[in-house]
Parts: structure tokens; sequence; C-alpha cells
DNA sequence: GCGCGATATGTTATGACATTACGCTATCGA
DNA sequence: TCGATAGCGTAATGTCATAACATATCGCGC
């Protein structure tokens, strides 16, 4: 199992090893989404040289809820709220600024309901799911 | 302007190159999503040489909503309702079997609204959505 | 028919993203 | 003390996508 303690659906940060401490805070310091790579070049003077060190960092955050992939970048962003958004309020959703390439994250309790009911309908066992929305922001439409 | 003539929102197959004539029918022929490099390798015999070829050819079609991208497999499908499924219905959205590969396209009109919702509440101004399902199929779960 | 713009094409090279394979180390409980 | 599990480090490789440049083709106004 993932949980090596009880008391809560998934870890808390004290779980988490350098490696992995070191990406979450990359992310939380940034101000839009990066790729592994960028990450990489962030932590060099960290002493993290392979691209494979990220990566494994980067599951493990995704895994335990602290970070998410956009999938329409190939970029990472850390979880909105620190803490338990994903499996509070349904599935995550996010919305990626073309322009500053800001994200807003979001879950909308009726996308969830609804996309979960199709699956019902049609017997497909859901384990993911991802929605991403492009377009432009308020901020940058009003710049 | 995209449109060389008027009488409908997006163009007909009889607009389509021999390159996109060739990715489409590859693309039709598909029982799962190719990636671009799937694609060239099966048109070889046909003269595509080049990554690039196949690239262009796809843009294009997806452009006028013959194809969709599944960001999260990085690969292509036709799309299924060969004709004006994407406005006609609102965002379309894809479920994929992580077993066989296989993809349901299908769409919600209540989920496209509520996005647009949260989009005109936001002031984010949506030009694309991705939504992309993943879990196992009613077909490999009996199986 | 000629010239022009728009669009498509072909090719090479390169850039960006991600994983496989291998070996070592640390921790923990039987 | 042994073995299982998880993490770490490195090199090599695989996969996806685009830049840059040159050439060709079509429609259209003149």
């Amino acid at each position: 199992m993932a949980h090596s303690h009880e008391a809560h659906h998934h870890e808390r940060p004290r779980d988490l090893t350098r490696n992995q401490e070191l990406v979450l805070t990359t992310l939380n310091n940034a101000e839009a989404p990066l790729s592994a790579y960028d990450i990489l070049d962030k932590l060099r003077d960290e002493g993290l040289r392979a691209p494979l060190q990220v990566y494994r960092a980067l599951e493990k955050l995704i895994e335990h809820g602290l970070a998410h992939r956009l999938e329409s970048l190939n970029a990472f962003v850390c979880c909105a709220d620190a803490n338990c958004h994903g499996r509070a309020s349904g599935t995550a959703a996010f919305a990626i600024c073309s322009n500053g390439g800001r994200v807003d994250e979001f879950a909308d309790p009726e996308v969830t309901a609804r996309l979960a009911a199709w699956a019902g309908e049609t017997g497909f066992a859901l384990e993911r799911t991802t929605i991403e929305l492009r377009g432009r922001c308020a901020e940058c439409r009003a710049a």
C-alpha cells in the first residue's frame, strides 16, 4: 500500500524525500507550469543532474496529490490547494492562459458528476480524468 | 480567412490534399489512436518521409474538425462523427481504455455549459477544451 | 498569359520530453 | 542477519515535435 500511516487519505509533506522536497519547492515558487527539464535546470545547484531524478520525484508528488501534470503542456504545477483538493471537490480542472501561461485550478462537482454518470452508463471503469481549458485569462485580456 | 467557400461552418473532405487524405484514411482504418510517427511508418510506401509531413496534415485535419489530438497520449484519432461533431454537441470528450487503447468519443452539453459558465464568471476567454477520461472500457472488463 | 500571394510540399537538422536498464544504498521488520 | 522495499545516481536511448530553408502549385486580378 501507499499509506504507511492512517488518519488521512493522502500523505502529508513530512513524508517527502530530499528530491521530492526540492521539486515541490521549485513548483511552489514558480509563477507558471514548469517542464521536468525546467525543474532540473533550477536544481542543478542542489546536485540534481538527470531528468529521471525529477521525473521520479514528480511521480510521487502526483501520487500524493501535491502536484499535477498538465497534459496539454507537458508540464507540471503544484496543487493549488496544498492539501486534498483532488478528492475533496472532485476532479480538478485547469484553465491555462495562452498568454502568460498562468494556470487556474478549479473543480466543478457537476462536471465531475456528469462524467461519472457517463462512465456508469457505459460501463467504463474511470481511473483518472483530465480537464484542461485553453484561452486568455481576465488579467491578460485587460492588459 | 480559412474558408474559401461559404454555406457551412467547416470544410468537407473534398478539400483535402493528398497528404491530408492519406493521413485521414490511415486514422480511419486504425482501431486505436496513432502517434504521428505511427502514421508516418504506415505511409512510407506512399512516399512520406518526414514527421513534418504528417504533422502538417494533422494540423489541417484538426482545424477542419476531422481529427482530434489526444493530449494525454500524444496521439491522434479521427473524429467519431465524420462531420460536425465538434460544434454541434459541444466540446468533445474522450474515454481512453488503458487496456486496449480504444477510444470512445462523446459530448455532454451540461459539462460544456458548466465549463463555459466558469469561464464566463472568471473572465476567461475560452478557446479550446480538453477532456480525457482514462480507465478500462466495458469490453475489456468483460474479457 | 503574366505576376503575385497564399498554400502546400520536401528535406535536413535540431530541440524538447520521457523512459529503460543497471547498480548501489538505506531502512525496516521477520 | 537476511531479504524485501524504496529511493538514488548515471548513461544511454527512445519518442514526440518544430525550425529553417528551398521549391512547387493553384487561383486570380490585370
